[in-house]
DNA sequence: TTTCAGTTTGTAATCATTTCAATGTAACAC
DNA sequence: GTGTTACATTGAAATGATTACAAACTGAAA
């Protein structure tokens, strides 16, 4: 749990239990979930928790850079605690999202382009292999 | 208007006025828009026409891979006439959606790795530089 | 203590998208 | 041609994620 309020208090950001409970939440799960899961999960533990605080804590959260939103879903936002950058795979059929580590060799030139970009956000959709059944294993090299 | 009434027929969908004038839309302009944006302006032309019907018809054109959904704003869901693979920019502070020619040399690997690909979305997000004023002028090489 | 700024909470409002049922349309069979 | 049928369009209502708002809470500083 210090880490988290390290964290925080580095940003100057006030340290709630909420906050803390939110992003040990968001950094030990890597399901990159949506805000109806982490409010009903951590409701179990707190059950005077309210939707809302879980919104304005994601909200500054993700001011500082802290969590990052990833509009991978077309229904809904999924959050993601902020580590080194990596892309997302999103399966169509059970709705799961995988990290996918891709050093694209052309992302620094695009970061000194002529564009001011902040964010990077790769997404692919498909079928995960675990939804095909496990059959085709096929390498990544 | 020839050939949006082809793109129908190879695929086996019907030919309506309203599925013409979307596909147009879309191929015309490069603006990504919404839904709300292609019912607006189309509307002016045909009164008639119902939002559901935008809703409708961007589905099936997306079910038959003639147009594409962009997740990269938050609150709304863009459009876009399928075209070859590229990436997008989205400007954080005019809420403009520019075309990015991105060849990423891993993108290959990635289409014929473990799992199964069928969507790339690669988004940045920023401030585009219109709105930084047009100071910097920055190759992109 | 009192004050005060920021936080949490619950409720209500917003708004993009989906659902649904009625109506329209056009090809096809008779 | 007329009736049948499948599909498309329309408008209204429902859904559901997100935002706005105001009241109650907290904890540090005066
Ligand atoms: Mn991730
Ligand atoms: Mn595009
Ligand atoms: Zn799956
Ligand atoms: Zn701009």
């Amino acid at each position: 749990m210090k880490k988290y309020v390290n964290i925080l208090k580095e940003n100057g950001i006030k340290v709630t239990p909420q906050r803390l409970e939110i992003m040990k939440y968001l950094d030990e799960h890597m399901t990159h979930p949506d805000v109806e899961k982490i409010y009903s999960d951590l409701k179990k533990k707190n059950p005077a928790l309210s939707k809302t605080t879980v919104y304005n804590t994601l909200e500054i959260l993700r001011k500082y850079n802290i969590v990052q939103v990833l509009t991978i879903s077309e229904s809904e936002l999924r959050y993601d605690f902020k580590n080194t950058l990596h892309h997302h795979f999103l399966c169509k059929s059970c709705g799961k999202i995988i990290d996918i580590d891709v050093e694209c060799p052309k992302l620094n030139k695009m970061l000194k382009g002529k564009y001011k970009v902040d964010e990077v956000h790769g997404y692919f959709k498909g079928i995960c292999n675990v939804c095909r059944g496990k059959r085709k294993t096929v390498t990544n090299n």
